[in-house]
DNA sequence: TTTTGCGCTCCCCGCCGCGGAGTGCTAAAT
DNA sequence: ATTTAGCACTCCGCGGCGGGGAGCGCAAAA
């Protein structure tokens, strides 16, 4: 991969005018040509200067022009010079921080308050708002209850980490009485509450062995019941990815090539490539910014994805972003991201 | 409303031509012209005469042209009487219906198996599908659960309907003890199991004022606590609508549009009026087809939406279907959807 | 009643030409 | 050594034009 711009690399007016270009580019989405940048850029410069600052703009990968000629767009490098160096970061008026405080009030159970922070993100910057839901791994099993449905069917209740719930349902081999259940769950309680999910189901196996030598019936299907819920459970780790405003997308103008679009939407749909990406981004400190190849997947060519992890307690849980086209209001989306992330961490602070 | 036309009000003759035409346009999408149905069709016409059976059709407001000289397209009253009274149904051969019975496996719970349902509809259509989750109402308590997860926040666990679970956390007045907790649950569950969620909701005002009398502050908790808990569940009856496929709709050539569709989109995001029409359909016994402006949503014109309801035990549960563009190839939709529903059906049953 | 013939309409497509915006290069100016 | 002015050139976008094609309606013939 071809190395980065550095901003030291570059006199003083030519980032100048390299900014004002990017800004005025992310402003209207035409190509901008020497004589617009020329008066918009208070530098008193002649259009023909600026002509031969652009053309060394465009010598070091920084703008490409559509044809020949046309004005001069920003390319994946440009854009990532200007996040980096160039931005100047939107102060955020208070009363949208107010309203990105009151969506994030802690008030109800997780899923539901990270579908608001996704809905929020989306509804406050015009573009598609994902979150990536706390990473079952690092989840800690508080109490294990069984409901029986029939004599053997069997409701497996697992409430996770403070707030969370995950139900299941499974099949038994026997038959097993209320009474029976309510023994087994207390053994299961008794041994694994607290515990990781990852440890207990690692520990299950070895317990299971044990088991064999005793002679107490009821704990070893205790073992085995629980065996075949974590197992279950494992199978589906699937729902962690919550996405809205999509449509957002569709009246961005340049994303007008349907078919690019419905890749786009294809790929929120799998999941997959979007959440290797998240995944990349959850032990960044702070915002992270893929813009367009850069990601390198291609349904985001064109894309930009601004991602910031959220923690509780110094432990990252996750991570939240806004996916849009690399012509976005970086300076705006940014810091709405940023205290998003923040808020959000409080808010599943507050209460556990 | 203009009443639609019946097919025994025109000539076989017309009624032949009007059949070519539909599943002519059906196929390709063009306006078809009297030349080409002169062909197409059978009988030998030459196109002259063609053109006055289309003028007396156009006149029925079965067709029109786009414009003057062009070829001829089915109106929405038209598309009615085509899947009326002309329609021949596909048989769908057996790796199809194979391929269903498949998906619709009652391996796991009911939400997992509704979207299944949903996303098997989109995929073999090569539409979008939608699944209308039983509505609440008809749902039965089986049992309720209470975890502490602390002394004041209470983990409800309602078991609904043998194989759905609903949980919700809420926050009490005073402490309780866990001990407590289960006497509570063992009460509720003695005075409420089996009865519907609607009955329970209502009956819990009244079983307040009977225990204001009492001296078992205990189980004046309980009601209390329920109380709050069957609100909670109230206010939320907002998932029950699953689609899938959505994105299908972006290839198909005549809704090139994209605010259109984007609009379209939104209206499944928002839920409302797509419920709407679907509650429309519970009640039909079997197919119901509503087709563009006939849906009275103005977000559907253009498209036309297949529905079938779907039972265990002779009672209607929700409904399921399709949605695509009016010309679709209804012969197929109908049957898929048809059996789609009826296998729904079977496996909602099988494990009860 | 059906067909033939004819004039007409309208779309689609390629073509042309033009104005506008912007470039690169060279030569002059600072 | 920069910066500027001048100039020729490129390319897009747009409107107008014209011909071919598909299709229609109508009237008159079969």
């Amino acid at each position: 991969m071809v190395s980065n711009i550095d901003s030291s690399q570059l006199s003083e007016r030519s980032l100048h005018l390299f900014k004002s270009l990017v800004e005025h580019f992310i402003e209207d989405g035409t190509p901008v040509g020497s004589r617009t940048l020329a008066r918009d850029s208070k530098l008193n410069l002649s259009p023909a200067t600026i002509r031969n600052v652009m053309a060394d703009l465009e010598e070091l990968g920084l703008l490409n022009s559509p044809h020949i000629s046309a004005g001069r767009v920003p390319t994946a490098r440009g854009y990532r010079l200007f996040v980096d160096s160039l931005l100047s970061v939107d102060h955020l008026d208070s009363t949208e921080v107010d309203q990105i405080a009151r969506e994030l009030a802690p008030k109800d159970d997780v899923p539901a308050l990270m579908q608001r922070a996704s809905s929020m993100l989306s509804d406050i910057t015009r573009l598609a708002g994902v979150v990536m839901l706390p990473r079952p791994e690092q989840s800690r099993l508080r109490q294990i209850e069984f409901v029986a449905l029939s004599a053997r069917r069997i409701l497996v209740i697992l409430v996770v980490n403070e707030r969370e719930v995950q139900n299941r349902i499974i099949n038994t081999a026997r038959d097993f009485s209320p009474a029976e259940l309510q023994q087994v769950s207390n053994y299961l309680n008794e041994i694994f509450a607290g515990k990781e999910l990852n440890y207990v189901r690692a520990t299950i196996l070895d317990e299971l062995e044990k088991m064999k030598e005793q002679v107490n019936q009821s704990m070893q299907a205790a073992i085995e019941m629980a065996q075949t819920a974590f197992d279950a459970e494992a199978t589906e780790p699937d729902d962690d990815l919550l996405f809205s405003g999509q449509t957002n997308l569709m009246d961005v103008a340049e994303l007008a090539d349907i078919d690019q679009l419905k890749k786009l939407f294809e790929s929120f749909n799998q999941k997959r490539d979007i959440l290797h990406l998240l995944e990349q981004a959850i032990n960044a400190d702070g915002i992270q910014i893929f813009i367009g190849e850069e990601s390198g997947y291609d349904v985001l060519d064109n894309y930009s994805v601004v991602t910031a992890p959220y923690e509780v307690g110094g432990q990252m849980l996750g991570v939240l972003g806004v996916i849009g086209p690399t012509r976005m209001h970086y300076e705006r989306v940014i810091p709405i991201v940023d205290i998003t992330a923040r808020m959000l961490g409080c808010a599943l602070n507050t209460r556990n």
